[in-house]
DNA sequence: TAGATACCTTATAG
DNA sequence: ACTATAAGGTATC
């Protein structure tokens, strides 16, 4: 067993891994005490666990903060892969500055300060937002578990076996009425030919990193299920584009109620407008706080 | 090229 | 109880 800590309380903005592992952006990690994300059940400081492959072999990490560190176990030195998949180095000073002076944006910063915008790995990215496509956060969650489950490698971690997110042959090895029978409905066959897509060097989401951000997210969408909505959040969530705005019913119910000249009618044109009216360069991580903000805190008292 | 429609399944509202 | 509706949309026509 590896273990080690990692201080979080000294970096700018701290950490808040509650909102940043259960705010809808990664669908990857899964609680210990096995509570649904969408129960409501406050405090990070149980565990938080994950899967991920380091030189291509299963890794099981758990973390969770206690105080102002974060401490981890894991199979593997854990440290590096959580400074990248929870972006402890990001500024949020500096990101937020970014962000316009509007009294909700404010509201969500305040109330979820210390939330990152993740970067997962890409091929679960993609097939946890194909899996997306309209369905509730908890069972979008739930249906990766389900694929880790029945197609994932098994991993002994402190006396328990856990299970690998699937590889892109894994997922293109099963049959859609397998994957159906996972509840994926109608995202079953796009999850398929994406994983085939992958697995026979045909394409990877991996290799949209590099390229502008508009000629990114038109790699991205080639993957059979991934249209402008989902490949901007494999871009955010995975590919560190932090200007990718998603789409969302959620966001599109901010763009008409606070910024209706945004609306442009159409994916791209809308999608430019909201991204310069939040900021530009960190468009995408006001978007974040904001549509967690929407779903969980739109009720609450403003601080302060 | 822009617009309408079908699509799996489940939780929640009415 | 029972039906309608919506859920972090996309592919297809």
């Amino acid at each position: 067993m590896n273990r080690g800590t990692i201080d979080v309380g000294s970096r700018p903005g701290g950490l808040d891994l509650q909102a940043t592992l259960e705010s809808g952006q990664s669908y990857l990690w899964w609680r210990e005490d096995g509570a649904d994300f969408e129960a409501g059940t406050t405090g990070d400081d149980g565990w938080y666990l994950t899967t991920a492959r380091v030189d291509g072999t299963p890794a099981v990490v758990r973390t969770r903060k206690r105080e102002d560190r974060l401490e981890w176990e894991s199979t593997v030195d854990a440290g590096p892969l959580l400074r990248r998949r929870l972006s402890l180095g990001d500024h949020l000073p500096t990101i937020r500055e970014t962000a316009p002076n509007d009294g909700f944006v404010q509201r969500a910063y305040d109330t979820y300060w210390g939330m990152r915008v993740v970067s997962d790995p890409p091929f679960p990215s993609v097939v946890s937002f194909i899996c997306s496509a309209q369905m509730r956060v908890s069972r979008i969650h739930r249906m990766q578990q389900s694929l880790r489950e029945a197609f994932g490698t098994p991993v002994s971690f402190d006396g328990e076996t856990y299970h690998a997110y699937p590889t892109p042959e894994q997922l293109a090895a099963a049959s859609e009425a397998e994957l159906r029978e996972l509840k994926l409905g109608y995202r079953a066959p796009y999850v398929k030919r994406t994983a085939e897509m992958v697995a026979n060097g045909e394409a990877d989401p991996g290799d949209a990193a590099g390229r502008t951000y508009e000629e990114a997210r038109e790699y991205l969408t080639q993957f059979v299920g991934v249209g402008e909505k989902v490949a901007d959040c494999v871009l955010l969530f995975s590919l560190d584009y932090r200007q990718a705005v998603p789409l969302d019913t959620w966001i599109r119910t901010t763009i008409e109620e606070y910024y209706p000249d945004c609306d442009r009618g159409n994916y791209v044109d809308t999608s430019r407008a909201i991204r310069e009216r939040l900021g530009g360069e960190f468009a995408g991580y006001t978007q974040t706080y904001i549509f967690h903000y929407l779903r969980h805190a739109e009720d609450e008292p403003p601080e302060g």
